[in-house]
DNA sequence: CATAATAGCTATAGATACTGGAGGAACACA
DNA sequence: TGTGTTCCTCCAGTATCTATAGCTATTATG
């Protein structure tokens, strides 16, 4: 039996995010102990940690609910799994095509600002006049 | 004068975005009409638009706040907007580089999941077990 | 001028995914 | 039994909006 502080260090979720999965239904509500302490088992630490990757990974609250939901019934078609998958590639990707434009003004902002007051900032006219901007963003 | 309507066709910015703008300081307290509707000038139109392009790329309420108040004070050191701009574009590398990893495992786990049941695919056997991944993230 | 359509007002709650604190109870160990 | 650590619930706060409800103002049309 793992306390709450236990699969926190097992799996570095911290302890209020543990009970806020339980209030979001992502994991299940844990047995209590006498006095009313949550106790879980070692399937709990994998379920905890299936949830911790996928976050890093930034699968959102509901789709790794989905992701649960299915690998909870091992013969539906993997394909479902799949699509949400290459969803957050897609969006991951997205992500990363709009911040390469980003850093590309910030960069074009900074490294052109030689000027010592901030009446000629660079940074500054760059902000305030969308037309000098080398991409769309 | 503008209404707060005119404003946001304007400036792409919608009209309860531009009250929380307000509220939160950013944008000064609007002039009213007779009926203690929101009146603007072209001179708030241009603060809108340098807010909306700051945080198009990115940049906190904070930051353009602090940005906002450099350029009220033309002789101020423009360097102190070029530290902003830095810190933004190092926040926007580091994110970048961390979906990088994202997309290389999620790649991974789409274009190796070949099998049509739930309880071999490999986008839940990858999230269960990080030890499949190819990279820290 | 009367009416209708559009646009605006405030206040409040919700979305997202947590994080932290207060005040008190339970547990582990010596 | 005492002491220190851990846990409990409830509530509030973070950041940046977005949406709803219920009401009022303005503008356009006949």
């Amino acid at each position: 039996m793992l306390t709450i502080g236990d699969l926190s260090r097992a799996t570095g979720v911290k302890i209020p995010t543990i009970r806020y999965y339980e209030q979001m239904g992502l994991m299940a509500a844990a047995e209590r102990s006498g006095g009313n302490q949550r106790r879980y088992e070692s399937h709990d630490r994998e379920r905890l940690s299936f949830i911790k990757h996928a976050r890093d990974l930034g699968f959102t609250i509901e789709a790794i609910r989905e992701l649960l939901e299915l690998s909870a019934h091992p013969d539906r078609p993997c394909v479902d799994a799949d699509e949400i998958a290459v969803r957050q590639l897609q969006s991951v990707r997205n992500k990363i095509a709009k911040l390469r434009l980003l850093e590309k003004e910030l960069d074009r902002m900074t490294s052109r600002n030689h000027d010592d007051q901030v009446k000629h900032c660079y940074v500054l006219r760059s902000l305030a006049n969308h037309d000098m901007c080398v991409s769309e963003h």
